[in-house]
DNA sequence: CACCCGTGGAC
DNA sequence: TGTCCAAGGGT
């Protein structure tokens, strides 16, 4: 027996109406849409992010920046150090172009149909379609990764990705109603964080079970079918904390590649091999303050850091307070290694 | 298409 | 402690 589509759209509206989160870029069911500009803001913060990660960052984004055209107006550095340790910081950056291009080649206005919102930077096939269904009530086909594992479910379409992507696709198409598409995708998000997770769905609670193939079958946590991972190698590298007169010297990273763009402490390349001072900024005494491992998506980093004091500050880069380092905007590898070298001075 | 790109919480 | 993974996009 094939599922019903035609009951999905309407058992899964009906559970949102009584289960859907309140989040602060989101319209309760029914209500008129929110202002578009917040949720681009939200939806590009939830790439790969999870809801808590962001909560903090949209209230500071959009207090300090409440409109595109404010957002469009700001320094790149601001805005960078704004999203320090968020992560995937191309994200920023297509975040800066994407406000400038609404506000120069549209307006200041995000443009309402699926295709023009998908040649905007840092807008892809997911997120033109949920800009498109949340703000502007078109009818669009939204998938991210919990629509993916719920409709694989619903389907038991057991093709691992990326092939079975259109399957999924097709099959979310026939699921997707003509009327509130923007409520039905956010009705599938819920959906999948909580009772479709990828681990142990509570399907007891699921209000589209009796269309649920894999329910059917007994096996729902088979889907969705993924590939095996390969293991993370480990890098290393030295990172420097040179200070003088109260102040810590910083740099820029390269405009694109790791943590680009980013205000950093001084680092040589990443490589197989334990650098120890080979990339110092200069020739110093430097001594050992602290190791680490950061984890990134494809390797980790093993650490250590190296902090030394000279008289002038005869040196390029940007000679930051150090009273004022929590201000500097650092991504996380960066901002450990700055409290290593905190530590370390205090007790020097 | 395959690979690159962060982070922190859950288990 | 290790593993997985969260509202993906760019190249």
């Amino acid at each position: 027996m094939l599922v019903d589509r035609a009951n999905v759209a309407p058992k899964l509206l009906h559970w949102y109406d009584r289960h859907h989160r309140t989040l602060p870029w989101r319209a309760a069911p029914g209500e008129a849409a929110p202002d578009p500009y917040r949720v681009w803001l939200s939806e590009v913060m939830l790439q790969q992010t999870t809801v808590a990660a962001v909560k903090s960052y949209f209230a500071a984004f959009t207090t300090r920046w409440p409109t595109v055209e404010a957002l469009a107006a700001a320094p790149d550095a601001e805005v960078m150090s704004a999203w320090a340790g968020l992560g995937y910081y191309a994200r920023a950056r297509n975040l800066i172009a994407c406000a400038r291009a609404v506000v120069d080649e549209h307006g200041g206005r995000f443009p309402s149909e699926e295709a023009e919102l998908r040649a905007l930077p840092g807008l892809g096939a997911y997120t033109a379609a949920a800009i498109a269904a949340i703000a502007f009530g078109q009818r669009a086909v939204v998938v991210d990764a919990n629509v993916e594992r719920i409709v694989e479910r619903l389907f038991a379409i057991a093709e691992p990705l990326p092939k079975g992507r259109t399957a999924i696709y097709a099959a979310t198409a026939s699921i997707t109603p003509d009327d509130h598409a923007g409520d039905f995708a956010q009705a599938m998000m819920d959906l999948g964080s909580s009772l479709c997770a990828p681990r142990k769905p509570a399907c007891a609670l699921c209000p589209l079970s009796e269309e649920c193939a894999a329910f059917r079958a007994g096996e729902p946590e088979r889907y969705p079918v993924k590939a095996a991972k390969t293991a993370k190698p480990v890098r290393r590298g030295s990172i420097f904390w040179l200070e003088a007169a109260d102040r810590v010297l910083l740099c820029r990273r390269p405009p694109k590649g790791m943590l680009g763009g980013m205000r950093a402490l001084p680092t040589g390349p990443w490589g197989t091999e334990d650098p120890g001072l080979t990339d110092a900024p200069i020739a110093a005494d430097w001594r050992f303050v602290g190791a680490g491992r950061h984890v990134f998506t494809h390797f980790a980093l093993d650490h250590k850091v190296y902090a030394a004091r000279m008289e002038s500050q005869d040196i390029d880069g940007e000679w930051w307070p150090i009273a004022a380092i929590e201000q500097a905007g650092l991504p996380s590898l960066f901002a450990r290694a700055a409290a290593i070298g905190l530590a370390a001075r205090e007790t020097a």
